[in-house]
DNA sequence: CGGAATCCGCGTAGATACTG
DNA sequence: CAGTATCTACGCGGATTCCG
């Protein structure tokens, strides 16, 4: 990890360029990273997607697609069909991005038992 | 990344033990990475920390660097000096974690041009 | 079916003041 | 120096209603 100083180095300039603040920042909502997930299979249409992804509200949904399509990370096409179909599927920038954050889910899920045990010592340790 | 099905069905579960859910949506609010590659290259102080990080607060730094050494990633040290002299460094889990995380803080900073560009396409397309 | 529009509560996070 | 405490506001996100 000794290059990773280079770009880190953007991290804490305020700037509009730090890929951080910008990106990450982006992806690190509620719903964008499960989004991702959810389309890395192939492309899905809007309910499919809705019924997937528990929890999510259709104001989320269609909020968080539209986000993600403005990044590039999602294509939408609309079938002129009665009544109208929408799919929803990654781009190649996408599917990019979903491999990336593999790294990350993947860690975390292998270190969730960790995480957890640190917690309930924090919490034992720090309680009245 | 065909063998990105297996955890990631787990994504969709509304369960408290879904890692995406759990984990990254720890890290991922406003200052948790930022801290994290703060922290790589060695231990450092809070107001250190603080002038580093442009534009975070003294609240926001105190309650996030809580919230990662609950999660394990962060080790608190007091020496009792005087003034006291407070240090933050990353954990073995910490470092774990900075190493996963900058696999997509990397590809952000190589794609960040593109995703730049996909937004102004959009806004081009999408502008009244 | 796939949204858009509106309303609104709650939590996150900023600013400020004070302290061991 | 490294916090804590309090107050406040803004925006995220949920619920609901309506529409092509």
């Amino acid at each position: 990890m000794a290059n990773i100083t280079s770009p880190a180095r953007r991290v804490f300039e305020q700037n509009e360029r730090c890929p951080i603040r910008n990106v990450v920042a982006q992806i690190g909502d509620k719903w964008s990273i499960l989004i991702l997930f959810a389309l890395v299979d192939g492309p899905d249409r809007f309910n499919a997607l809705k019924s997937r992804i528990k929890g999510i509200s259709q104001r989320m949904l269609t909020q968080t697609l539209r986000d993600m399509e403005r990044d590039g990370y999602v294509k939408r096409t609309v079938y002129a069909e009665v009544p109208v179909k929408v799919e929803y599927e990654l781009t190649e920038l996408g599917r990019g991005l979903a491999k990336s954050a593999w790294q990350l889910v993947s860690w975390a899920d292998d270190h969730f038992d960790e995480i957890s045990a640190a917690r309930t010592r924090y919490d034992e340790a720090n309680k009245q």
